[in-house]
RNA sequence: GGGCGAUUAGCUCAGAGGUAGAGCACUACCUUGACACGGUAGGAGUCACUGGUUCGAUUCCAGUAUCGCCCA
């Protein structure tokens, strides 16, 4: 890259090319033996059915900016990826396909179903993956993991043998919500409440009998739910309610049913609600389900598991639920029973996958107890474990952890890691039922052994041969994803090396929705299988699975609405990628992302595919290549080694103030990126590299890089060489050194223009270089306010010009006037570079000549910027009610700063509470804006 | 019902107890030997509202309103 580079930043073929030399040099694939510090990041892994949509554009832009920077840091990095294996969303996937070809999955049968899955999964599974790299994403390729993997399948089954042991895994028949759509049982996390219309039917429910009480013969209750009074076992009234205290033990024949059932008294009823009666279903709801266990009442299921009505239906049976809740609402009205509908606005729970309303159901599950696990992870927190960032999340986690409920773990499905249970069905006569006996093993030998220790004897006593079956459910795949941590680096084998180095990991990087889901579970699984604590890490932090956990917000649509498939508003990152590149796509992404944890809004026109978000950092990538692109034109062929360190007194003011800059932006972003603050990372450096570098830095070297010779080919100087040198060694020392701060962010571009730069070979990355060391020496506070007072002056210089009107290529002489000697010498020493920047014909720099200015009565342009005063003397090409104007302004402002200071200064509450330094800074403000004031005033007189 | 977050320039967002900033958009000028995906200059805000604390509040506290999210 020694040739004169094209005018335009092109990221397509160098971001590809990077991509590939990394890939291929294996450059992200970290020895654990190697030496440096172990950080590592696991990353939630994607959905396998998933395609790549801005979520994660933005997650990985985030998470590939942490892993970077800690490379640069020369810690032994492993970033490792992955997808899970989504038992739901795939088989769903192919139940439609294998439907839409005639057939059934019963028909087709476990094992070929199976087959055709890995099949699927081989094809178009997984093209998230691919679509990761298209970001640049430094992970370890190598290390790819997928949930369903064997070593994966190892953990599974050991976490569940184990879990089961410690009596933390248990079977059960209790209530869940149960999905139609896709025929299994979903855990509460997968339920999402939906606020829908619907209709409150009260409906009479006669005393038994037709006794009466109090003149009462029925009581009046009120549901949403008509279908399932047929599973009715009982009334309920809050224990406390007059209207109903002398009923309660009383009983009501059901209607249409004709069951007896009694009328309890239960504290959970809401007497306010309805009539305060509520008929009890408790098969068929979580409330209900409570109140009957509290009253012994009994649980009648009357729905199957398809979601129609089942024989306990009575002439119900057959229909599908909603059918039902029309027939028995009809019923009830033919009968007599119906009083009154409302209609009422209710929360509908839906099953997340199968997008219908789940089914409150009674059925037999397996179940992880949540609550000793939970402790463990609350008492881990009180210690401050894991770390929260934003810290605010850590109370939503908490919460969650506090009055959990048992996790529901099986599924009825085929895709997914099987339950390692065996049921003893030769003690149950073949069937599988809530009495049969069963073993938990990690595969079919241990099962029949540990079944033959436990059953052997009675069985053949009872002149019966064992026989096995393992349970056909499978497990929730979050089981599998809650174990990534560990599982994904070896264990259950306590000896891997990956384990041994990479865990706990540094890092989790998530999102807020996935708090429950990833984290929760990932520390609770932890806290009861994670490997013991080695010597050096404290015991009580080491089962945590990661040290930190990074929380963002989601990308929103240009709506400020979430994105999402169903919504159909997802902005793909891919058509962005390559229209404005990958490094312009996560700069952009992370740039805006300062408020950690909350969401962003991408700006996104549909009509042409743009975004002014994406376009501006798209930008700031061709600024770079630019600047760089002048570098290359300017440095001589030589690099930032073979140029060497500048002779610090050979450099000049500009040269000291950008140097001492540059520590100090190296010394910001490296302390940003260590603790997250990726957002505040990105904007110093665009404003450092755009501002401070180009508009400054380079624009006054400039005339030391091409110097011109005293005439017209003539030989340069000496001194000339001399500072032209130094000229490039402080342009390539800034340029090659930006170019690290900014690789995490931006690392393709970085990594080209650093090549251009140094004149590395391909086979060297930046990537894999040590972050330059802060040059200490260089920090130079009062300097770079100094500098900033030079800057200010030619800024005012430029504004009179402009104001005044003058062309941009007209010279004009400057005249600088100030009292302050230090700012005097300032401008003097800078005289050349006010010259270059102002288009100045000449520069003199003065004291102002005792009271009232001698200089006042020229007839001249003028400004005033606090104690400079700024003339360009030139006659004829004025402005001059332009100039009043600015003048007049300068005066206004001078004086509104006057009066708020003075009218502070005034109150002596203020001088005597306010700190002295307050004080004394509002009375240096308050005398400079005096000055300012007068001597614009002078100036403008002086127009006249 | 409980909790969390947001409200600052036309738009998207920073910010901090001492009188407000950036990017985009806008206006004027500039095809200047890195870059028009650029440069220079400029205009633009009662910091949602009401109280309180304070010498001083846009910033801290309380409440209100609107929007969004989580949990029940």
């Amino acid at each position: 890259m020694t040739e004169a580079l094209p005018k335009t930043y092109d990221p397509a073929g160098t971001e590809a090319r990077w991509q590939a030399a990394w890939e291929a040099a294996g450059a992200f694939h970290p020895d654990p033996n190697a030496p440096g510090e172990p950080f590592s990041v696991v990353i939630p892994p994607p959905n396998v059915t998933g395609s790549l949509h801005m979520g994660h554009g933005f997650e990985t832009a985030l998470i590939d900016t942490i892993v970077r920077f800690q490379r640069l840091q020369g810690k032994n990095v492993l970033c490792l990826p992955g997808t899970d294996h989504a038992s739901i969303a795939v088989q769903s996937i192919l139940e439609k396909q294998i439907k839409a070809e005639g057939g059934s999955k019963d028909d087709l049968g476990r094992d070929a179903f199976l087959e055709r899955a890995w099949a699927w999964k081989a094809g178009s599974g997984g093209t998230i993956v691919g679509q990761l790299r298209r970001l640049g994403y430094s992970v370890d390729w190598k290390r790819e993991r997928f949930t369903l993997d064997p070593g994966l399948n190892k953990a599974v089954v050991e976490a569940f043998v184990r879990l089961h042991e410690q009596g933390l895994i248990y079977r059960g028949e209790y209530l869940v919500n149960w999905c139609p759509a896709s025929g299994s049982a979903v855990s509460d996390l997968e339920v999402e409440m939906k606020e829908l219309d619907g209709h409150l039917w009260h409906f009479r429910y006669p005393l038994s009998n037709g006794a009466a009480r109090d003149g009462l013969d029925h009581l009046v209750v009120a549901t949403t739910r008509p279908e399932t009074l047929l599973g009715d076992t009982g009334v309920a009234v809050h224990p406390t309610d007059p209207r109903y205290a002398a009923l309660v033990g009383k009983t009501i024949t059901l209607p249409l049913v004709g069951r007896e059932i009694p009328i309890v008294a239960d504290e959970h009823v809401d007497p306010a609600f309805g009539t305060g009666c509520v008929k009890v279903t408790p098969a068929h709801d979580p409330n209900d389900f409570a109140i009957g266990a509290r009253h012994g009442l009994p649980s009648i299921t009357v729905m199957a598991k398809d979601g129609t009505m089942n024989a306990a239906a009575g002439r119900f049976a057959g229909l599908d639920r909603f059918e039902a809740r029309t027939a028995v609402v009809a019923a009830m009205e033919a009968e007599g029973f119906l009083v009154k509908v409302e209609p009422h606005r209710h929360s509908v729970p839906f099953s997340d996958r199968g997008k219908v309303p789940v089914e409150p159901l009674l059925s037999t599950q397996w179940f992880a107890k949540a609550e000793p696990l939970a402790a463990r992870c609350r008492e881990a927190l009180d210690g401050g474990a894991p770390r929260f960032v934003p810290q605010r999340w850590q109370k939503v986690y908490r919460d969650w952890l506090t009055d959990i409920r048992d996790w529901c773990i099986s599924r009825q499905l085929w895709w997914g890691h099987r339950i390692p249970a065996w049921f003893v069905v030769s003690e149950t006569g073949g069937v599988i039922s809530d009495a049969t006996p069963y073993v938990v093993a990690r595969d079919a030998a241990e099962a029949r052994a540990k079944a033959e220790a436990q059953f052997g004897a009675a069985s053949a006593a009872a002149g019966r041969q064992l026989h096995l079956e393992q349970d056909p459910d499978v497990l929730d795949t979050w089981f599998s994803s809650g174990l990534w941590p560990f599982s994904t680096l070896g264990w259950p084998d306590e000896g891997a090396a990956d384990l041994a180095t990479w865990y706990p990991t540094s890092v989790l990087v998530t999102g807020f929705d996935i708090i429950f889901f990833w984290v929760a579970r990932m520390t609770m699984l932890a806290g009861a299988l994670a490997p013991p604590a080695s010597d050096e890490k404290p015991e009580e932090k080491a089962w945590m699975p990661f040290a930190d956990v990074m929380i963002h917000g989601l990308v929103r649509d240009e709506n400020n609405r979430k994105m999402s498939k169903s919504a159909g508003n997802g902005i793909d990152p891919l058509p962005l990628i390559e229209r404005y590149g990958a490094d312009a796509l996560r700069f952009a992404l992370v740039r805006e992302v300062a408020g950690a944890g909350q969401d962003i809004r991408l700006d996104y026109d549909r009509s042409t595919g743009s975004s002014a978000t994406v376009e501006g950092a798209r930008n700031f990538a061709n600024k770079l290549w630019n600047a760089t692109r002048f570098a290359l034109m300017n440095l001589g062929g030589e690099t930032p080694a073979s140029l060497g360190a500048p002779d610090p007194a050979a450099l000049t003011l500009a040269d000291r103030w950008i140097l001492s800059r540059l520590a100090r932006v190296n010394q910001d972003t490296a302390q940003r990126y260590a603790s997250y603050g990726l957002g505040e990372a990105a904007k110093g450096l665009y404003e450092f590299a755009w501002n401070e570098v180009c508009d400054w830095t380079i624009e006054l070297l400039k005339r030391r890089l091409n110097p011109r010779p005293a005439t017209e080919g003539a030989a340069l100087s000496p001194e000339a060489l001399a500072d032209q040198r130094v000229a490039r060694q402080v342009l390539a020392k800034v340029l090659a050194e930006l170019m690290v701060l900014l690789h995490p962010l931006m690392p393709h571009l970085s990594e080209e223009l650093w090549h251009g730069l140094t004149g590395e070979p391909e086979g060297t990355f930046l990537a894999l270089q040590p972050w330059p060391a802060v040059d200490q020496a260089s920090l130079d506070a009062s300097l770079e306010a100094s500098f900033a007072e030079l800057i200010e002056a030619i800024r005012v210089v430029r504004n009179l010009r402009a104001v005044a009107g003058l062309k941009p290529s007209q010279p004009a002489p400057v005249v600088f006037i100030t009292g302050r000697p230090e700012l005097a010498a300032v401008l003097r020493q800078a005289s050349g570079d006010i010259t270059a920047l102002t288009r100045a014909a000449s520069v003199e720099v003065r004291e102002p000549a005792g009271s009232g200015d001698a200089a006042a009565g020229e007839r001249c342009l003028a400004a005033v910027s606090g104690e400079l005063q700024v003339l360009l003397p030139i006659e004829g090409l004025v402005d001059l009610g332009a100039l009043r104007g600015r003048l007049e302004k300068d005066i206004a402002k001078a004086e509104k700063e006057i009066k708020g200071l003075a009218g502070r200064l005034a109150n002596p509450n203020f001088a005597g509470k306010a700190p002295p330094e307050v004080v004394a800074e509002c009375r240096a403000n308050l005398a400079e804006a005096e000055a300012q004031a007068a001597l614009a005033r002078g100036r403008l007189e002086g127009l006249a």
